[in-house]
DNA sequence: ATACGGATGCTTGTATACAAGTACTTCGCG
DNA sequence: CGCGAAGTACTTGTATACAAGCATCCGTAT
C-alpha cells in the first residue's frame, strides 16, 4: 500500500516498529528515540525517521518537535471511533454477501477456523487468524481491499483488545462466535449472520472500561497527556 | 493527526500537495520530482520527500525506488471501496443519531445550506460545503472524527467527482439531495434519511463509467499503470 | 536505414551535518 | 538548607552529500 515495489530499509523498519506497538512489546506512552531506534537496527536516522511519520499519520506514534517521539496511549475515543467504523464495514459487508460465495474463499475460511479450535492456540496465533478471518469475510462480499483501511484504522482497538486477552483467559469464546458467524453465512441466513457479527464485535469492546480501571497508565488522560521525557543520564 | 503540535515546513507542503493533488491541478499520472518540487517551493528535499511518503501511504502517489514518483491514476477499484466505505459509515452513522440534536451542530449545518442554494456559487465552495456537511451530519450522531479516516481514504472518489462535476452543469441537484436528508433527519424519519442518503452517494457513483469513457488517460489500466518518465533534456 | 551499446543525467534511498529548542541537572548564592 | 539561573545533553526539523539504478539519447557499426 504504501510502497508500490521494492524492499527498502523503511518498510521493513516501518512493519517491525508497526508490529512492536500493535504487540505491546513497545509498551503505550513509551518514549522512542530517533537515534536509539536507529542505532539499534543499525541504520540511519532516515528510515527510522520515515517509519515513525507514517506510524504517527496511523495514531499509533506521538511526535513533539523538539521534544521527542512517543507510543501512543490507548486512546479510548479512537478505540469507540475503530469499533464504530469496523461494526459498520462489517455488517454493510454481510449485506453485499453474493448469491454464490467463491468456493477459494470459503475454503480459507475453514480452515482459518479449524486452526482457531486447536487446544494448543496461541495468543499472537489467534490475533493472526483472527485478522485473517475477519478479512476474509470482507473478500465474500468483493471489498477486502476495504479491510486495509479498517486495519489501518483500528490499531488502538487492536491493543485494547490485546490487554483484554492478556489478562484473560482465553479465546475461546471468540473462536465459538467466529464459528457462530460463519455457520449463518453459509446458511444464508443474513440478519443471523448479522446479529452473531454485532455481538461478537461489542463482546470485544464492552471490556475495554475493566481494563482501563486496571492499567490506567496505558490509557489517555481525558485531556491530551503531557508526554515524559526519560531521565538524562550525564556522567558516564 | 499526523502531527500534534507545532508548524513545520512538512505539515505545510504536504496539506498544499494533497491540495494539489484532490484538486486535480496536479492531473493524475503527473510525473513528480523530489528535486524539482523542493525547488519549486524554496525547502530542501526533505519536508518535500516525507508528505510524498505520507500521500503515498495514502494512495495519492505513487513511488518507484530509483524510477521515480507520480500522481496515481485514478483507480477504479479505489473508487468502488472509498464508495463502499463512506456509504457503510454514513447510513450507520445515521442510525446512531441520539433522540435530541445537538443544536451548535444543526445550526452550523442549516447555515451551510443556506450557502449552497447561493446562485454564485462556485464549484471549489461547492465542495468545501459538501465536505463540511457530511462530516456535520457525522458529528450528529457523535462519530465525527471517524470522517477523518474516511475522509482519508476517499482521495480517488474525490477526484473521480472533481472529473464529474468539471464535465457537468452544476452541483444543483446534489444540493437539492442534501437539503432533503437534512429535512429527513430534523423530521425524525431515520429511514427516509437513510433512503436519501444512500439516493445521493450512489448518484455521485454512478456518472463514474461516464468519466472514465471521456478521459481513460486520467485512470489506471486493469493491470498496475507501468509510469512514464518524462522526457530527459539533455543538452542546454 | 537499422540495430546495438556506451555515456549521461535523471531518479529515489540512505547517511550525515547542522540548526533550533526543550528539560533536566547542577552549581552558586542568599 | 532552599531557591534560582546557567549549563548541558538530548530531542526533532532541515539541509546536504553520496550511493545505486534505470531510462533515454547519441554515436557507431553493420
Amino acid at each position: 500500500m504504501a510502497q508500490t515495489n521494492g524492499r527498502t530499509n523503511r518498510r521493513d523498519i516501518y512493519l517491525k516498529l508497526r508490529h512492536l506497538v500493535l504487540t505491546l512489546e513497545l509498551a503505550p506512552g513509551a518514549a522512542l528515540s530517533e537515534n536509539e531506534l536507529a542505532a539499534s537496527l543499525g541504520v540511519s536516522r532516515t528510515p527510522v525517521r520515515e517509519s515513525l511519520i507514517l506510524l504517527a499519520q496511523e495514531g499509533l506514534v506521538q511526535v513533539f518537535p523538539k521534544i521527542g517521539s512517543f507510543v501512543s496511549r490507548v486512546d479510548p475515543a479512537q478505540v469507540a471511533d475503530a469499533q464504530f467504523l469496523r461494526e459498520a464495514v462489517e455488517l454493510a459487508s454481510l449485506d453485499d454477501l453474493p448469491a454464490v460465495l467463491d468456493p477459494a474463499v470459503v475454503g480459507e475460511l475453514r480452515a482459518n477456523l479449524d486452526r482457531q479450535r486447536r487446544s494448543d492456540l496461541g495468543l499472537e496465533e489467534f490475533f493472526d487468524l483472527d485478522e485473517a478471518f475477519h478479512q476474509g469475510l470482507m473478500r465474500l462480499s468483493g471489498h477486502g481491499n476495504v479491510w486495509t483501511t479498517v486495519a489501518a484504522a483500528k490499531g488502538h482497538l487492536d491493543r485494547a483488545r490485546r490487554l483484554g486477552l492478556h489478562e484473560n483467559e482465553s479465546p475461546a469464546v471468540f473462536v465459538t462466535q467466529h464459528r457462530e458467524i460463519f455457520d449463518a453465512i453459509m446458511g444464508g441466513n443474513v440478519p443471523l449472520a448479522r446479529t452473531a457479527m454485532r455481538t461478537h464485535l461489542r463482546a470485544v469492546f464492552d471490556d475495554i472500561e475493566r481494563i482501563r480501571a486496571h492499567s490506567p497508565e496505558l490509557f489517555a488522560a481525558d485531556a491530551s497527556t503531557v508526554p515524559v521525557r526519560r531521565n538524562i543520564v550525564v556522567w558516564e
